[in-house]
RNA sequence: GCGCCUGUGGUGAAAUGGAUAUCACUUUGGUCUUCGGAACCAACAUUCGGGGUUCGAGUCCCUGCGGGCGCACCA
């Protein structure tokens, strides 16, 4: 609809001004009309006259097109435009039944990475990685329907002090290993390495000899790495943890029914790599040595100095950063690569990734990083995993899954209570702070999963109450839309532009604040005008291409569709 | 201290520089003898303060105040 109109305001600006320009079209407020240009305004300087005249002489000009019943000039020089109902149907028409064509140039047959959730081993999964999992699954299928080769990864540490930490503590204090090993719940398994890392992490910070032991038992663990020597108690536990943590990892993501990951790089597996980098990089001076280490000194870019290789001779998160950078390009060969993290992570990606376009400048300008907020209780205050007081996404399921339980008893809950999880999450734009409280912040009445859900719901039973009556044939010639009719065709027609820009921005919660609005449309048209036993066709059909296109974005966001609630 | 981000109804959020700032929750009051009521309708704000740029500013610039994050051997 508005690359249509987009096209005919650009031809019209090419015969009466011989300018060419791609005049900005928008859906404006509904008493305006159904679509508006401010082109007048843009011209305004170029062509030398008032924007309001400019707009005059192009409402006459676009007066005579067939689609337009009425092009009228508002304020300083808006052009408001009144589609025929006939225009209105026919653009809404592409979304009929199936095959959508979405594609989106920017994307199409283009290979991308999406790296995102990014655990780390030996500690349980926050409400942080239920966002970013979530997130990124539904941009990876955005994409996907944008005409992209997506491919999920994510990087999370089996090495480094925090590993240390936790098996230290398991070492030290054996007690409830061997009861771990007898119970395979990999929840409790998850549960019971978080609090080795918890009480690690409180040695560690009393200092003296603990301290020292943990330092050491880092080196030993990079080394089962290196050596693969594997024949010892401690290689013992460390390995079975950090299976434990695989499966976990495997348990949860299954869980929340996200689509699988292609790759988990431990960065193990990335250390070796990133090494090699930093000593080439150093021999072609971007990196220095100080006090020992080896850093890159991001004051050349505006940015801070950042340790690559510890005076241990031990490879920094960096360093293992560069690495899975790296082997994402061997491996995929990406044309793009989109990464979410935390926000606190943003200062410090900016150091690497200006590492990395020094080493090699073909990255540059092929890398988006995306941050959500960080993730606060209600009260403000912040979660700390060091601390142990973080909200474990599974308490996030727990609690809405009560929820759900209490209000509707189906056999769909689980749909039901991961659909206001994920929605709850979407609907946000990315990169502002998560503010969470486990009791009240999912919601499932409103602007919510379940609110689409149920609508979903409702309209495919009404769509199956189809009589013979209700058979007949749309016909063009004679159809008429009333008001309600009319207000749910412009809104449909509207789904394929509002998705590109979803694509364009990354920006989930446009499509989910466009899905909601369709639904309360679709309510309003629904509270007004009857369906079923109607005999008109074109409702049938509004009714239909509802269905689908609500279908299809709830789908595309990552949220199942029950068949019943 | 330096750098980056941020401040929108009671609460949580939306708004490529465009028209009378949008939505949900809460609260208050309505609708309907359901095509599935998890519905529909109505009421509730001088976008933190002060300057500036612009035909036009929640949005851009400067400044003040408040909040957050990051700044070398953790990840």
């Amino acid at each position: 609809m508005i690359t249509e109109v987009q096209d005919r305001l650009k031809a019209a600006v090419k015969a009466v001004f011989g300018v060419d320009v791609t005049p900005t079209v928008e859906v404006p407020d509904e008493q305006f009309g159904d679509v508006a240009s401010n082109v007048a305004m843009q011209l305004a300087k170029e062509v030398g006259k008032n924007p309001r005249e400019i707009a005059e002489q192009l409402a006459d000009t676009l007066q005579e097109l067939d689609d337009f019943a009425e092009v009228s000039v508002a304020g300083p020089g808006f052009l408001n435009i009144r589609l025929n109902d006939e225009a209105i149907w026919s653009s809404s028409q592409d979304y009929s039944v199936q095959g959508f064509a979405l594609t989106q140039p920017d994307y199409d047959a283009k290979n991308v990475v999406l790296e995102y959730a990014c655990p780390n081993w030996f500690k349980e999964l926050h409400t942080g990685h239920l966002y970013q999992t979530i997130l990124g699954n539904a941009l990876a299928r955005m994409l996907e329907v944008a005409g992209a080769n997506v491919t999920r990864t994510t990087f999370g540490g089996d090495v480094g002090m925090h590993v240390a930490k936790a098996v230290w503590s398991i070492l030290k204090d054996p007690e409830g290993y061997a009861e771990a090993q007898q119970n395979d719940d990999p929840q409790v398994r998850a549960r019971f390495i978080t609090q080795h890392y918890v009480k690690g992490t409180a040695a560690f910070e009393q200092g003296g000899s603990d301290e020292a032991e943990i330092r050491e038992l880092n080196k030993q663990i990079y080394a089962f790495h290196t050596d693969k020597s594997t024949h010892s108690d401690v290689s013992a536990v460390y390995f079975a943890a950090r299976e434990w943590s695989t499966e976990y990892f495997h348990y949860f993501f299954d869980r929340i029914n996200v689509d699988d990951f292609q790759k988990y790089y431990p960065e193990s597996t990335t250390a070796e790599r990133g090494m090699a980098l930093v000593r080439g990089g150093l021999e072609d001076g971007v990196f220095e040595e100080s006090e020992r280490a080896i850093v890159y000194r991001g004051e050349k870019e505006g940015l801070h100095t950042r340790v690559f290789q510890t005076s241990e001779g031990l490879p920094t998160y960096e360093t293992k950063d560069l690495g899975v950078l790296t082997q994402e390009k061997e491996d995929y060969d990406f044309d793009r690569r989109i990464l979410i993290t935390g926000s606190d992570q943003k200062a410090y990606m900016k150091v690497v990734w200006a590492a990395l376009y020094d080493i090699d400048s073909r990255y540059r300008g092929t890398m988006t990083h995306l941050t959500n907020g960080i993730v606060k209780f209600a009260d403000g205050s912040k979660m700390s995993s060091r601390l142990g007081n973080v909200t474990r996404a599974i308490d996030v399921l727990d609690a809405v899954t009560k929820v759900v339980a209490q209000e509707s008893g189906s056999d769909e809950k689980d749909k039901v209570m991961l659909g206001a999880v994920k929605y709850e999450f979407l609907k946000y734009a990315v990169g502002s702070d998560v503010a969470f409280d486990v009791n009240e912040s999912v919601s499932t009445k409103g602007n919510s999963g379940p609110y689409l859900q149920y609508a979903y719901v409702r309209a495919r039973k009404i769509a199956l109450s189809k009589t013979n009556d209700d058979n007949g044939e749309v016909d063009i010639a004679t159809l008429s839309l009333d008001e309600y009719d009319r207000r749910l065709a412009h809104k449909l027609a509207q789904y394929e532009g509002v998705f590109g820009e979803a694509v364009e921005h990354l920006a989930p919660n446009t499509l989910c604040l466009y899905l909601y609005e369709l639904a309360q449309t679709f309510n309003q048209f629904y509270e007004n005008n009857r369906v079923a036993g109607s005999g008109i066709p074109h409702r049938w059909e509004l009714l239909t291409r509802y269905i689908n296109v609500l279908n299809h974005g709830l789908t595309t966001l990552g949220i199942d569709t029950p068949e019943s609630m």
